[in-house]
DNA sequence: CGGACCCTTGACGACTTTCAACGTGTGTGG
DNA sequence: CCACACACGTTGAAAGTCGTCAAGGGTCCG
């Protein structure tokens, strides 16, 4: 069940065993320093759904990786508009975009029920210091973000409403199956409409009307967040721009 | 005139010399650190405008600083069309988003004659391990840009193409002054209406419609591509999603 | 049972895109 | 020197897409 494996990893103080070792970004190489990281990475906590990670504003001591769970990071738009600027699965690094101005610039919420992996700062810089092939890792998993970050960029890009929405789609597909080790056929969105539209800047109306339309064309199994893939080619084509038209066959 | 300040930068070789120091953003911290990173940074080469600094799936050996001269990077969205990912001034580092996936993930083109400085990664990671300043001011750095990527995302959450304008405009005037040490009236674009079109996720008929609008409304001044700011006030405004009709007086 | 929340669907209007034409400046070649 | 092509920017009119406003259904919970 979800609760064994939430104790288990609650339970683990020491990277070394972490079970999510192998996709954590900023893995840590000789076994010697994971140790030495283990003694500075704060104990494991757990969140509840919706619960808060961190606040704007706050100053950044430490960069967070969750272990288990998805997290959104949000901001305050020069509008005043909230808005999504991403979705983060287990073993993704969050905060970095924080350290340049040294206080958050955004808001992470827990999803849903969540741990998480609470790393200093002061430990991370002196790990890297002490271990080049860590240092390497990190800025690493730092580029990582980036390109993460234009990979937003690029969705926003797509004009037509379906393309955005299945390009996104693809994407989820992906780290799913990336974190799954294995083809899947269906999607769990952690999200609500409501954050989904404001990550790819539509209204949740569009949004909606997006998905019923992938339904209507064969596409896509909807049932709330639960999504079933039917059709991953013409997905793709749509992901790619392909066809204009949602419903349009091939 | 702009030759002189071309050739000292180009004959410049040690960075405890650069005239950029105080705003290059991987600034390093402590004079003996300066000499031998000096020894690492390849010559500073010179480029034309239009020229290509770096290609897309390349393997990255070096990040880049522009001395003088705007950059802008492009990608092939998954769609087939270029899209402008950002525009980099004197002293900002390019090329991080890269070293996730250890390939460019962009095309690199200088938008005016620039002078370029080259660090291999190498070189880079020596000082940081020697120098714990320097990697923190790296991390520092690498969290720049990601901010950087996250205010082109807020950029393109806003819905009406005045206010993407308008916001636009408010960042290049605030790195112009930046960079100037002081308040600036106009604008000079190092970029064509078509980068710029691309850069927001507009057509550049678009674009081109919405200047005029801010000089039919007394906010802007439009010569091409030298722009006067002729009411600051209503341009930070509209900025923030203020004003919703462009012309509308306060 | 009522209410809150989330998601869906419909109709209308506004905005941007698209298509098209025009003007300007620059460089090339006759 | 002029003609011409070409790139760039501007402007106009028409069409399409998404946002807005509004209403309704479903589920969960008190």
């Amino acid at each position: 069940m979800e609760t064994r494996l939430f104790q288990t990893l609650l339970e683990q103080r020491a990277c070394s065993d972490c079970v999510l070792k192998p996709m954590c970004k900023p893995a840590i190489v000789k076994p010697d320093e994971l140790e030495r990281m283990s003694d500075h990475v704060l104990p494991r906590r757990s969140l509840g759904a919706g619960e808060r990670l961190y606040a704007r504003g706050q100053p950044v001591r430490s960069l967070f990786v969750s272990q288990a769970g998805v997290f959104k990071t949000e901001t305050l738009a020069s509008d005043g508009k909230l808005q999504v600027l991403g979705f983060h699965f287990p073993g993704e690094l969050m905060g970095l975009e924080a350290i340049g101005g040294r206080r958050f610039r955004a808001d992470a919420f827990a999803l849903e029920p969540a741990v998480i992996c609470e790393i200093p700062l002061t430990a991370l810089e002196t790990a890297a210091s002490r271990q080049p092939e860590f240092q390497h890792h990190l800025l690493q998993a730092a580029g990582s973000c980036l390109a993460d970050q234009q990979d937003h960029v690029e969705l926003l890009a797509m004009r037509q409403a379906d393309e955005r929405v299945a390009l996104f789609l693809v994407g989820m597909l992906e780290r799913a199956e990336r974190l799954a080790g294995k083809e899947e056929a269906s999607i769990h969105l952690a999200m609500g409409r409501t954050d989904l539209a404001s990550y790819l800047c539509l209204t949740i109306e569009t949004v909606s009307r997006t998905f019923s339309a992938l339904r209507d064309a064969g596409i896509l199994g909807v049932q709330g967040r639960h999504l079933a893939v039917l059709d991953r080619q013409r997905l793709l084509g749509m992901a790619k721009g392909d066809a204009a038209k949602g419903a349009k066959r091939a």
